[in-house]
DNA sequence: TTATTATCGATAAGAAATTATCTATTAACT
DNA sequence: AGTTAATAGATAATTTCTTATCGATAATAA
């Protein structure tokens, strides 16, 4: 029997703007504010009240009117849209100036993701001790994986390793990429890749300020 | 006399993909691959070639039926949109785990950036010498600013000092500010502000890969 | 009690971005 | 020389994303 549900994807967009709504709710939970409307939210981010109202219904909870949301349940529908309500463990390849920094930033936990073991090829940084955890050897990396069942990698080594080390990920089971190396991965259908690419980042800053300075100058 | 012309500014979807054509370009170029189809380049991005030649128009360079685009044309055409092609100078404030990452980036000489000053408020890491560059301290951030006439700001401080050291920047006379800190800068609207977000990248991994689970379910 | 107002949620309209179609061009092949 | 195939570039169609409109609801004020 066919149905005529077609399966919708929440937009790209959406997504991205959801880990500001939880910041900004945290921010709210914590000075005691029970309930909060898109439009506290949106004036605090610079948005679309009607935008943050969509946004937010992704996540199933439902507002009152002439009060809003119950800031606590809205939390909580966000941490379960995003599945970062369970903790999930995560491997770091290249421990370097970038990977180091991943390694140290304390705002993981609260995304629900933990780095539990770090793997570099240098020879300098194989059995240090970097926040934490030990650099280890690259040739145990997908037994590691293996082992620990660990789905997600993040990959902080230099563009020409890159591809190398995706291959052994996606080998060894991952299922999901954060690709900080400026290299487009190649990855089999059911694994998927986030990049994170600081220099479009960048070209976006470049453009904007010659586009504002020219129209200042119109 | 007026005219008709409206003036559209660049999509940003487009600006943020010229970086990897960029990288793409230089790549074919050091092969010495001296010109360049759309269809190349999509392939290697999987993308779509009309998407890869619209966005290449606004360089403004052309390119020839069955040939495609002379390389270094393309190359030079895109740093000069991107204004990469005479380098910027910048100060980055908040030494800590991930400014020094940036400090220890290559990387930004390819981008027209370079980051001439680092200011930080810890004791402990002023006078330091980080990849080549001294941490001097926060309260001479201002007149180093004036002084050198800089105009795009790096901040890399935790959330609760960022807006004050905006505010700092913005008094000093700086245009763009590029932000890491997880907080929504408030500025004059004569200075952009580009938001670096690693919530966002990771709220996108985790949806891709819990959509991708739950498609292959289906 | 009744009126007013803030807000939600649904649907519609509009804008932006992507993708398709079509024509022209030119290199390579026959 | 003529034909074929690959590609650019323009315009049109489509899709996606954002913003506006409108009715319903419930708290607050009159």
């Amino acid at each position: 029997m066919a149905t005529n549900f077609t399966f919708r994807a929440t937009p790209q967009p959406t997504i991205k703007r959801i880990p500001a709504y939880l910041a900004i709710l945290k921010e709210l939970e914590l000075a005691g504010q029970i309930t909060v409307s898109t439009t506290d939210i949106a004036d605090r981010l610079a948005l679309n009240p009607i935008q943050v109202r969509k946004d937010l219904s992704i996540t199933g909870i439902t507002g009152r009117p002439k009060i809003g949301y119950i800031t606590t349940e809205l939390i909580a529908g966000i941490y379960n849209f995003l599945g970062w309500h369970n903790t999930k463990d995560a491997v770091l390849v290249g421990a370097g100036a970038l990977g180091s920094a991943l390694l140290g930033y304390k705002g993981f936990a609260g995304y629900g993701l933990r780095i539990t073991a770090t793997f570099d090829s240098s020879k300098k940084l194989i059995g240090k001790t970097i926040h934490g955890r030990v650099v280890a050897p690259i040739n145990e990396l997908e037994d590691f994986i293996r082992q620990s069942a660990i789905r997600i990698g993040i990959i902080t080594v230099p563009a020409e390793a890159a591809q190398d080390i995706a291959y052994q990920c996606v080998r060894a089971g991952i299922r999901g990429i954060w690709n900080f190396s400026p290299v487009k991965l190649a990855v089999p259908h059911q694994v998927v890749v986030q990049n994170e690419d600081l220099s479009s980042g960048l070209a976006l800053l470049s453009v904007k300020i010659s586009e504002k300075l020219s129209a200042d100058s119109r």
